[in-house]
DNA sequence: ATTGACAAGTGACATTGTGTCATATAGTAT
DNA sequence: ATACTATATGACACAATGTCACTTGTCAAT
């Protein structure tokens, strides 16, 4: 977490400051990315940096965070719409993600972090169940999933289910980058994973 | 890749340098990992190293490909030993990754590259299909599947379910990294989360 | 208004690491 | 012996990080 002098920072300053980091973590992944260009971008001396971050990793943190509570809440959006089909919610996240992102540095800050900070990511739905903010989270996607359909005996087994179809939007998302697919190639073989996990891959 | 003049090293002084560079990178993750450290290690010097590698990306690379060489022969003994299936072959696999890898170091090494360069791992099954050597592992890996009770029309569909429980194999290890699960219990969530793929997740 | 105490700001500096290059050395074919 | 090519080497230029001693700002108590 950053320290508390970032928050007693004047709105204005923060803003500049985060900003420049979105900036620059939009430009090259994590590990790449260089305190001296942000500092730079934003005015700030060397010094001050560190009165407000650990470090590098700690800005990295606090701004994957904040992206990633946006999309919770949108997914909790989508949940809704979708009348608790957990599969069809997380499809037009999907592609929400790949076609609607309108903002190129969002879209270059997410990318980067899928790739080279997946660790974190992948973890995100999992974390729910950690932290105590996102328990209320996880409870509340709990509340809105309709588990009628789904092949679920306990709470447990739902957790795994959000878990397996998280991993394979991840990996989808990965693979369509690594091999440059279009959003139309991707969104294809997503829907078509999906379809073999709804139905499974053994036959009955 | 590495330049040649590295294949052309005699067999003692590259030997000396791979083992040099597999303890930095199962010390800490790639993008921590110093070349400094590497040669200092193996005793060459600084410009030495540039002459074999284009940097430190190049060499680390090189490694991985190495030991995913190796975990993919193994894979093709499982697949035989389990008459292709696939999931039970990827069970065991996963489970030897687990318990059984006998050398610290390469536990290490791999763990920095899953949870760290997780992109070039995911799409390591799929790069099967491009790469040319590969596409002769995929035919092999192909041949061995036991298609018979898998949900599979054509090819594609067995491509992706490869990726599927990939996907789902890889972030189990992330989780259990992250959570510091014990063997024991990654293992049982991986079992959970396969039976939940092979008897499909929506009730049917 | 002055003081003191604590919070925030600052940039020079030590340290560590990277990639390059000019030069030295070894190997080989003629 | 010569010329040509491949390899070896470490000093160096450059870039980045994190720290620290010092400065400046804020604000409550007198």
């Amino acid at each position: 977490m950053p320290k508390q002098t970032f928050f007693n920072l004047p709105e204005n300053k923060r803003k500049t400051l985060i900003e420049a980091a979105e900036q620059e973590f939009a430009r090259v992944p994590p590990f790449e990315a260089s305190i001296a260009n942000i500092i730079k971008a934003a005015g700030i001396p060397r010094g001050s940096f560190y009165q407000y971050f650990e470090d590098k990793e700690d800005l990295f943190s606090f701004l994957l965070d904040e992206k990633l509570k946006e999309r919770k809440v949108y997914f909790i959006t989508l949940l809704k719409k979708h009348n608790g089909d957990i599969v069809s919610a997380l499809m037009e996240t999907y592609h929400n993600f790949l076609v609607e992102l309108p903002d190129e540095e969002e879209r270059n800050f997410l990318k980067n972090a899928m790739l080279y900070a997946s660790n974190r990511i992948e973890n995100s739905f999992s974390d729910m169940f950690d932290a105590e903010q996102d328990k209320r989270y996880f409870n509340d996607i709990k509340e809105l999933i309709d588990t009628s359909n789904l092949n679920v005996k306990d709470e447990k087994d739902l957790i795994l289910i959000i878990q397996i179809i998280s991993a394979v939007a991840f990996h989808n998302f990965v693979e369509k980058s690594i091999k440059k697919l279009s959003d139309h190639e991707a969104m294809e073989l997503f829907i078509t994973k999906m379809n073999l996990i709804k139905q499974g891959i053994y036959k009955q």
